[in-house]
DNA sequence: GCTATCAGGCTACCT
DNA sequence: ACAGGTAGCCTGATAGCG
């Protein structure tokens, strides 16, 4: 690699400096900065200096005095911006309050400073997974129980395991024999699936065993801390948790039950060689070949999705000049805070104020909650029911080609002024373009101004989008994977790093104006195209979603369409523009509501939406909708549902439904009422599961209230309820003829 | 006292 | 701690009815 395995912040003799690792060896390095922040004002407050600097202004483009703090620690700043009366008045302080924010902020100010300490070693991995026992009828260990297992494995790939032998025996020579092979194998990256469980679990037992856990690091005095949320901290390793990617990644949304190793590695392919054991088991199997194999197995899984996640963020890390230990916790709004602060950097721009703070029309409104802060894309559904054939005209990478087309960039755009709602406009003249963008959330249009001299931003999206296309290029030739991984990486920046930012109230270097034109563009784009389709083959659209629109028509002809919709961008937009469409064909599709639909190509059936995928509601209903969406799409009529929907002749398991903790359970609002809450409270009481975010109830309606699944009997079941479930998904396929007759039955 | 309707809260999806 | 958009399910308040 040519950056860093990790690097931190750390105090030493008063003043912030950084500890870096790399090679093997950790060195304590001067930061050359200071953490600081900008202000206009000349500030009463203690620092450790204050200086005159000059700079553009994000706001405006004008170039101003800053008047520029820096303290000696982070502390030191965070004990002045956080004072109330101040927030409004400084601005970029996010950059230096927080460890990972200010090593963002030394990359940003010295856009090299990591590759002066490049590990050039071969990473050594440790892939790691552990098994323990359980008190009996409780599910989940604590720190009170043994160990029962521990498997692993390094770069090699050769899985290893430890069993302890008796279920009398203290897991004490476990963890002694494997702290030798974890010593001896000495890891750069420990890899985990959950990294509040396996390490913290580790280093607990060992503290309970009298063990010494310095091993662990690299550090001969070094430390094995449990943190906080119960995160582990190695000196001198990465700690990198495949559970966090897969976590975000949404090609997994709505189509595996759980997040969970099993679930993950099964959907991208993971061939399941033994059934995997149930938590009972787990506890009864001690000593066993049987646990061993388990144990070693979910290792196999853990690097199996290793080798799929892990390329992108090796390089990120090479690319974004990160240390690794940054790479392996990336999120949008610090990849954002990396590609948009150092175009900020390279022009010499402020981020005078986040977008709240400048646009308090937009952003500080009175809203009800959950309200948006502007107009988003277009979306929307014209016909329903069966079609076939569907067509779908995509545009590809709508959003950032329009940023780079239009040339929406921080200094070349500028929010006029607020008119009344009204009409989407063009007007040219000799130095810029004036567009008139409706808004239907701010119910008001809005007058933005761009000039024709080409704006940094747009130059940059234009690098991420041709970087991609070569990419992609590559990646088709070769059918390597580090290609596939580029593209993806470029794909990410151009539309969540650069789009999704730019319209965030609170990110540190949002410019709304880009945001919202490049929505209002968006909706013209869809709405363009729509009129193509519609004026080619009347009535032929049935949804649009965005940058996507389906169709249908017999009578398609790719050429007519291009050539229609080439002629209507030139007039729509009054310039070139580098929009292209793509059109895929299925052989029919099933359009229930916007966003929820069924398709059907060759012998594959793909489901879209809340309502058709609906992972969170019960068995019965998923296969009702499986049926049901299959007869559908090959048209078949639906004349007969298996009885047993009409009986609800199943399994108690067939009836649960299951939701997810979406917020620390302090969050909720109506802690009694709402229904997560109350099964979280159940499972504490019951199976003292602590409540925490992403943790899963399933549950069954009985006649007087849901109950956690495990607390259910069948003959409690609410039936009434579940004749409604069945009901509606009748409904959605417009199954008319059985819902009579289910009517009928219920009487 | 019962049912219908609506708003608000939240999760699960889509782009 | 990325944006907005749609849909579904649940709760609790309120209106309307007898």
């Amino acid at each position: 690699m040519n950056v860093p395995l990790s690097a931190r912040c750390s105090i030493v003799k008063g003043v912030e400096k950084l500890r870096v690792w790399y090679n093997g060896k950790e060195r304590i390095v001067d930061t050359k900065i200071r953490p600081y922040f900008y202000s206009y004002r000349d500030l009463d407050i203690e620092c450790f200096k204050k200086e005159k600097v000059k700079a553009k202004a994000l706001s405006d483009h004008q170039e101003k005095t800053f008047w520029k703090y820096s303290f000696n620690t982070r502390a030191e700043l965070r004990a002045v911006s956080g004072k109330p009366e101040l927030k409004e008045d400084i601005f970029e302080n996010e950059l230096s309050e927080y460890g990972d924010s200010f090593i963002i902020r030394n990359r940003l100010d010295r856009p090299n400073v990591f590759e002066l300490f490049p590990h050039k070693n071969e990473l050594i991995l440790l892939f790691v997974d552990i098994e323990q026992e359980t008190d009996k009828g409780i599910k989940f260990p604590t720190g009170e129980n043994n160990l029962s297992s521990i498997a692993w494995c390094t770069n090699d790939r050769d899985v290893k395991c430890i069993l302890k032998k008796k279920e009398s025996e203290s897991d004490k020579l476990l963890l002694e024999n494997f702290i030798d092979e974890y010593a001896k194998i000495n890891p750069d990256v420990v890899v985990c699936y959950n990294k509040t469980y396996d390490i913290p679990m580790i280093i607990r037992r060992c503290i309970r065993n009298n063990i010494d856990t310095s091993p662990l690091t690299k550090n001969q005095e070094g430390r094995a801390n449990i943190g906080k949320k119960e995160m582990a901290f190695l000196d001198g390793i990465v700690i990198y948790d495949v559970y966090d990617s897969a976590r975000q990644d949404q090609a997994l949304d709505g189509n595996v039950e759980n997040r969970g190793l099993k679930e993950v590695s099964n959907f991208f392919g993971f061939e399941e060689k033994r059934k995997p054991l149930t938590y009972e088991e787990i506890s009864e199997k001690i000593g066993t070949k049987e646990l061993a194999e388990y144990n070693m197995d979910d290792v196999k899984r853990l690097f199996y999705l290793f080798d799929i996640y892990w390329p992108g963020i090796e390089y990120n890390a090479n690319d974004l000049k990160i240390p690794l230990s940054i790479a392996v916790a990336m999120n949008i709004t610090k990849l954002g805070m990396i590609c948009i602060g150092e175009e900020y950097k390279k022009q010499n721009i402020i981020a005078d104020g986040t977008n709240e703070q400048r646009y308090d029309k937009i952003f500080r409104r009175k809203k009800k909650a959950g309200e948006p802060n502007y107009q988003g894309a277009l979306v929307g559904i014209d016909r329903n029911g069966y079609f076939e054939p569907v067509y779908k005209a995509d545009y590809g990478s709508m959003y950032p080609t329009i940023m780079s087309s239009f040339n929406l960039s921080p200094d070349t755009t500028k929010l006029l002024e607020y008119v009344p709602y009204g009409k989407f406009k063009i007007e040219e003249e000799e130095m810029w373009f004036v567009y008139h963008i409706p808004d239907d959330v701010l119910k008001m249009n809005l007058i933005i101004q761009v000039s024709k001299r080409p704006g940094f931003f747009a130059l940059l999206v234009k690098k991420f989008l041709l970087e991609r296309m070569s990419f992609k290029n590559s990646y088709k030739k070769t059918g390597l994977e580090r290609y596939k991984s580029a593209s993806d990486n470029r794909k990410v920046k151009a539309n969540g790093g650069v789009y999704g930012n730019q319209g965030a109230a609170h990110h540190p270097f949002g410019f709304a104006p880009i945001a919202i034109a490049t929505c209002g563009f968006g909706r013209e784009a869809a709405q363009m195209l729509i009129d193509v389709l519609n004026g080619l083959y009347p009535n032929s659209v049935i949804e649009t979603d965005t940058d996507g629109i389906y169709f249908t028509t017999k009578n398609f002809n790719e050429e007519d369409v291009m050539d229609a919709f080439k002629k209507k961008l030139k007039q729509v937009f009054k310039k070139d523009i580098s929009l292209d469409i793509d059109i895929d064909k299925y052989d029919s599709g099933y359009f229930y509501k916007a966003k929820n639909y069924v398709l059907k190509k060759g012998d594959k059936i793909i489901k879209h939406g809340v309502a058709m995928k609906a992972q969170s509601k019960n068995i019965l209903s998923r296969n009702l909708i499986e049926e049901l969406a299959k007869a559908k799409v090959n048209n078949q009529p639906i004349t007969k549902i298996s009885d047993n929907y009409m009986k609800l002749d199943f399994p108690l398991e067939h009836f649960a439904m299951n939701v997810t903790m979406g917020m620390p359970y302090g969050s909720y609002k109506n802690k009694e009422g709402n229904l997560v809450t109350r099964l979280a409270r159940d499972a504490e009481r019951i199976q003292r599961i602590e409540p925490a975010v992403g943790n899963r109830y399933y549950y069954v309606k009985e006649k007087h209230d849901y109950v956690l699944l495990e607390e259910a009997s069948i003959e409690r079941l609410d039936i009434t309820y579940y004749r409604e479930q069945v009901k509606r998904i009748l409904k959605m396929f417009d199954v008319s003829l059985i819902a009579t007759k289910l009517d009928d039955w219920l009487k």
